[in-house]
DNA sequence: AAGCTGTTTTGATACATATCAAAAGATAAT
DNA sequence: ATTATCTTTTGATATGTATCAAAACAGCTT
C-alpha cells in the first residue's frame, strides 16, 4: 500500500517522525500523541539559497527543521550583515517574530530544506492544555536566551582562533547528536557567513582555518 | 488605618503597582486581575553588590524588578566576565534559567533593590488558565532573544564610539519610559561593566566617553 | 583636613585584526 | 576543454583597540 501525498501540504505527525527526540523531547500517552499532532499543520519545502521569512514579515509561525541547514540573521541600516545562528534538523526557528508579531531577522536555506510550519496559535492553544509541551516551548526560548548569552560572551571576549574552534566544537557536538560523523564535517556556510556570526572579517576566518591545520 | 507589613515577604498586588504598564501591560477585568496577583509570591530586597541569584543555582522563580538596577554576567572559566544585560524597573529576569532548571547566569543589584519573586510554577500554571498572560509571558522571552540578537550586531559589527552610542541611546530610552531626565543621567555601572557589557575595555570605554563631550 | 582606596582619565606602545591586493582554487556556463 | 565567475587563500600594510603605566579624581575613614 502506497500513501498519495503532494509534497508541500502534506499532513504528518509528529508522533512518527524521527526527529521528535529532538524537537519535541516529550513522553506523551497515545491519545496525547495524537492531539499533539496537530501543532504541525504542514511542512513545506525551501530551496537553497530562499528566504524562508524575512525581517518585517508578519510573524504567523514557528518552523521545525526537518531536513536541511540555515542561517539566520539581522542587518544594519548601512547594510552589514550579523549571522545571529546557523540552525539544523530538530531545531526551532522564528522564535524571535513573538514579540512584535512580525519577524524581526531573515532565515535563509544553505541547502535545500523542508521545515514543519506550527501556526503560533495552535502551539499556544495546544500549550494550555498540555503543560509538559508548554513546559517545552519555554525551554526551547529560554535555549536560546542562553545561547546567545553565550555567543556575547564568545565575540566580546575570545580571540579569533578561540572563536572558531568554540564555533567548530559546538557544530560538531550538534551534528554528531544528529548521528553524522565527528571526524569529518561539511560545512554548509561560507567563509564570510562564519565570519559574520563570529564577528570577524572573512581573510581572518581563512587564516584561522590554515592554522589550525 | 495603617497595615502592619515584613519587608521582605510582604504579599503585593500586581493590580494596584504602578509598574503594571511595563511588567505585565494586559488588560484585565476586575476579577482576572485579582487572580493575576497571584503570579507574585513575595517582594524580596536586594542590597547593592549581592546577587539576586547566581549561575549554577536551582532555578525557582522569576523576578519582576520594583526597583533599583540590575546586571546579568556570565563568566569564562578563565574568570572573565561577560555582562549580558543591565536591568531596570518593570524588567523580568531569570529566564536564562528555565531551560536547565537552574540558573546560567549571575544577577547583581547595582543599587539598593526590590523584586517581585514569580514562582515560575505559578507563571505557567496562570498562564494556561489566561491566554492574555500566556501570550505576554511569550513576548518577554521573545523580547530578550530579540535583543540579543542585536547585541550580536552590536558587538560583531560595529565600532567602540559607536557601541557606546547605541548603549547610552538605548538607555535614555529606556530611563525617559520610567519618566526620568532625558537629558542628564546617572549611570549605575562603572566603565568596567559597560566594557564588559559592550566588549571592549574600561580605558576604550573611558575615551569613548572623553570624544563625546 | 589628611590620608587611604578604588575609579577614571590620559598617554605611550604593542598587538590583533581589518583592509587592500593578488594569486590560487573551485564551480558553472559556453 | 575553455572561459568566466565566485570563493578561498595568502601576503603586505594600516588601523583600532588592548595593554602597560602613571596621573587625576572621587569617596571614605580617621
Amino acid at each position: 500500500m502506497t500513501i498519495a501525498t503532494t509534497p508541500e501540504t502534506i499532513k504528518v505527525a509528529c508522533s512518527s517522525c524521527n526527529l521528535r527526540e529532538l524537537c519535541m523531547p516529550i513522553s506523551f500517552g497515545t491519545d496525547d500523541m495524537k492531539r499533539l499532532d496537530e501543532v504541525v499543520a504542514t511542512r513545506h519545502h525551501v530551496k537553497q539559497g530562499e528566504l524562508l521569512f524575512r525581517d518585517g514579515e508578519p510573524f504567523k509561525s514557528l518552523f521545525a527543521i526537518r531536513t536541511g541547514f540555515f542561517k539566520t540573521s539581522v542587518s544594519t541600516p548601512e547594510g552589514h550583515e550579523q549571522v545571529t545562528g546557523f540552525q539544523m534538523a530538530g531545531e526551532i526557528i522564528g522564535l524571535d517574530g513573538i514579540v512584535n508579531d512580525q519577524h524581526s531577522c531573515n532565515a535563509m536555506a544553505l541547502e535545500d530544506a523542508e521545515v514543519c510550519v506550527m501556526p503560533f496559535a495552535n502551539v499556544e492553544e495546544l500549550s494550555r492544555e498540555f503543560p509538559v509541551l508548554q513546559r517545552h516551548v519555554h525551554k526551547i526560548m529560554s535555549r536560546e536566551i542562553v545561547r546567545e548569552n553565550s555567543m556575547m560572551l564568545l565575540i566580546g571576549n575570545m580571540r579569533s582562533e578561540e572563536r572558531l574552534a568554540a564555533f567548530l566544537l559546538n557544530l560538531v557536538q550538534r551534528l554528531h547528536a544528529r548521528g553524522f560523523s565527528q571526524s569529518e564535517i561539511v560545512l554548509r556556510m561560507s567563509r564570510e557567513e562564519i565570519g559574520s556570526y563570529l564577528g570577524m572579517k572573512l581573510e581572518t576566518v581563512s587564516r584561522a582555518f590554515s592554522k589550525f591545520s
